[in-house]
DNA sequence: CAGTACGTTTAGTAGAAACTAAACATACTG
DNA sequence: CAGTATGTTTAGTTTCTACTAAACGTACTG
């Protein structure tokens, strides 16, 4: 705690929300499989009104600026966070993408799309290889019941690919048409609050 | 590979397909975040035709009994694999849950729901925090914007929660029912192929 | 052209997580 | 009751990843 007053200073109420929040952001970012600190960088520029400086986040979050720079790229690859450059003025500022869905879908292309493709083709050539060898007469039954499967595997991650790319066009249809879509057609229990009763952990 | 020929001896192919499918399994639950041998192992139940012993697994995964006990369990705590005690037979058996919405669901359900609940509450906590302030004439429209920010968050996290929760009752309705609801309403696009038409890798 | 302000890159480090090897617990079996 | 088969737990090791500290590159500034 060396630093001599860093550059913002709210009330010590809108200070401490603002620290809450960003540690809130990290442990999601953790959670998912990020790293924190950018949770923390995503959660910094969110709640600011305007743009931040690299060094402004090296404030805020507490990493040095290595750390910094590189999450911010990172961030940046994934849609979360825009570069916005000056002119008359040395400095980079970014700022967050502050519509989620489109943090979703930069999330989902990005990250699960490779690796769902990946998985994808691995079955359908399993699947394929399965097919195209001459078996024993005593495994023609476990090679049937291997197609069996992994064609179940394959059906259903076609509909889970599908479900994605679907949510990915909702970007522009927000969130209204996206619950009345859902909440009239699937859930026939009565009551208004879609989450089960479980409130507790 | 100094073991004495494992339980089962499939042909060369089925083997190596079998293998593949373990190998893609095992990447698709790291990416995750979710151990490798966990991803092995369930690939390993699920291409099996009957249930697996302990030891069964050791010999198609190739990790040592100690984590496949532990891994095993985890499986059967998300609902990922079933254990099937057979009477006269001291060894336990594992099988796989061959549906993977249940398998979804016990993911969503077991990993999503509680840190997604902490992060909700994070965010209602700060947006309580900042209405109940009184802030210095110079930072209302700061506390202003930090509400409406706060407020946006929050709004997308219920949304999102309520869509999770929409999937996880889409249990019953199989893939058809899913694909239809979305297909119908939500995609304009005249073609009758849901993903972009990204076939290859 | 020396000096400074920024951002990036690199080498090294610290912490976490998953695995191995082996001890342990428990229950059957002869 | 000794012996064996089975699953679990524990201590230690390995591996990976994100960070720090510091060097570096580059472009402005006086």
């Amino acid at each position: 705690m060396t630093e001599s007053e860093p550059v913002l200073t709210a009330s010590p109420d809108l200070e401490s929300v603002r620290r809450d929040f960003i540690e809130g952001m990290s442990r999601v970012a953790a959670f998912w499989g990020l790293p924190k600190a950018m949770g923390a960088i995503y959660g910094a520029l969110y709640l600011s009104p305007e743009p931040l400086s690299l060094d402004d986040l090296v404030a805020y979050v507490g990493v040095t600026k290595g750390a910094v720079s590189t999450n911010v790229r990172h961030l940046a690859r994934l849609g979360m966070v825009r570069e916005e450059v000056r002119l008359g003025e040395r400095r980079d500022f970014y700022s967050a993408e502050g519509d989620f869905w489109k943090v979703v879908k930069g999330v989902l292309r990005e990250r699960e799309k490779a690796e769902f493709d990946r998985a994808l083709s691995t079955v359908r050539q399993c699947l394929d290889a399965v097919g195209a060898a001459d078996h024993a007469p005593e495994e023609t039954s476990l090679a049937l019941h291997y197609q069996e499967r992994l064609g179940q595997m394959q059906g259903f991650f076609s509909s889970l690919d599908t479900l994605v790319a679907t949510v990915m066009r909702l970007d522009d249809l927000r969130h209204a048409s996206l619950l009345g879509l859902f909440g009239k057609r699937v859930v026939p229990a009565g009551d208004g609050n879609p989450r089960e009763g479980s409130e507790e952990r």
